[in-house]
DNA sequence: GTCTATAGATTGATAGAC
DNA sequence: GTCTATCAATCTATAGAC
């Protein structure tokens, strides 16, 4: 009679799993937060497993949908200009949309937090949730990436793109996260400039020429480039 | 009697967090697998926590202690040439010797999955201990890198730094990591290939002038340039 | 130093009254 | 659907015999 509390209990999920992680919240916590009783949760549920998975439905799988519908797009502008797509838009059309998502039911909590702690729990059942949900979108953003940048082999391109999954695991759980106090290492900006940066960054490193195919084995000519006199 | 003991629960525990993180890994699971009493952790180590303490002192300490003094050189000889010190030298020293190091007791653990776990792990105490010991070298590496870039803000610098981190954490996690089995994700290459894209990705977006002082406010140039006609 | 035994706490899940 | 009470399985840490 109470649909409410199916609500309640997803609403402090995601709070709790967001600043603790999985593992670290107990039902006891997650139900006292919720203001419902302990058994509720595998009532409502089935278990804690599958707690996480409706989580995860109700946030990650429409941003990924979302995601995914617009990097075909990109793919299919760009073939009919007769272009391979940018680098600087797959990025940005990976990355934008979780640093802009927000759990609106509460201002302080992100759901770049919850993501972003999901993507680097060590728990094996978080690991093979968050596999399953991100897998399609991993497939196409490799794919894509291959179409846009055919001069770099295919080992090189992976390897990149879990350079920037690390990049963007760490910022979404580093930004504004309240657990982690205000650590002199981690400015604030706002959301706008912080997208700026990373895919700035990610691009730069993406689309490093270094090991494209005609220049196998070849390492990156930058090196002592850089260098200036000091004034 | 035994001081051979204190070793095998060193040589256990690490290879353990390293393949199941610090919470996962009971004190039972690693006395068995030391082959030693249940007890003799508490009495050789005091409690858990400090027998993390332990091996980030046996490992991690000197690691950090020989790329603190490598950093200092690089800006020593770099000050003496009038020079600022080039960034790929400075990510370099910071990446090559985890990347390099491994576990001699057992050919098929790394200490950079240790590390690697470590550095994502989301239980307090292992981000506390960590935070600790990595303290030095971090605040070293961004005044290195300071100096390497005057023109780019600190602001920036340190989020750049925050992606680097990242992307150095999820390469330590994935590479080689027997828990992972084998994601098509994540291709087998060998150590000095995987440090030369790491370094060459990390050097580039780091090195990015497009938020420079001269250009704040004004977006990476970059955007389209990258692309060209489909032969 | 090593061992057994167990304290003391916490966990996810469930049975059964209402 | 909600609640209380509890089970059964963990865990870290320790007391005390040898």
């Amino acid at each position: 009679m109470e649909p409410e509390t199916k609500q309640q209990i997803l609403d402090a999920a995601e709070t709790l799993f967001a600043r603790k992680g999985y593992k670290a919240t107990s039902l006891r916590d997650l139900t006292m937060n919720a203001g419902v009783n302990l058994a509720s949760v595998n009532y409502h549920f089935g278990s804690k497993k599958r707690l996480l998975e409706a989580i995860f439905e109700r946030r990650l799988q429409p941003l990924n949908e979302s995601r995914l519908q617009k990097l075909k797009e990109i793919r299919k502008a760009a073939g009919q200009q007769g272009e391979n797509p940018a680098v600087r838009e797959i990025l940005k059309v990976f990355i934008e949309p979780v640093l802009r998502a927000r759990v609106s039911h509460k201002g302080e909590i992100f759901l770049l937090n919850l993501v972003g702690r999901a993507f680097i729990d060590l728990d094996a059942t978080v690991q093979e949730i968050l596999r399953r949900f991100m897998k399609p979108l991993s497939d196409c953003m490799i794919e894509t990436l291959s179409k846009a940048l055919p001069e770099i082999p295919r080992e090189v391109i992976l390897w990149r793109l879990q350079f920037v999954l690390g990049a963007l695991g760490r910022t979404m759980f580093v930004y504004r996260n309240p657990a982690l106090g205000k650590p002199k290492e981690v400015p604030d900006v706002d959301p706008e400039t912080l997208l700026e940066y990373l895919v700035s960054f990610a691009t730069k490193g993406i689309e490093e020429p270094g090991y494209a195919k005609s220049f196998k084995n070849a390492p990156s000519p930058g090196g002592r480039k850089g260098r200036r006199k000091v004034k």
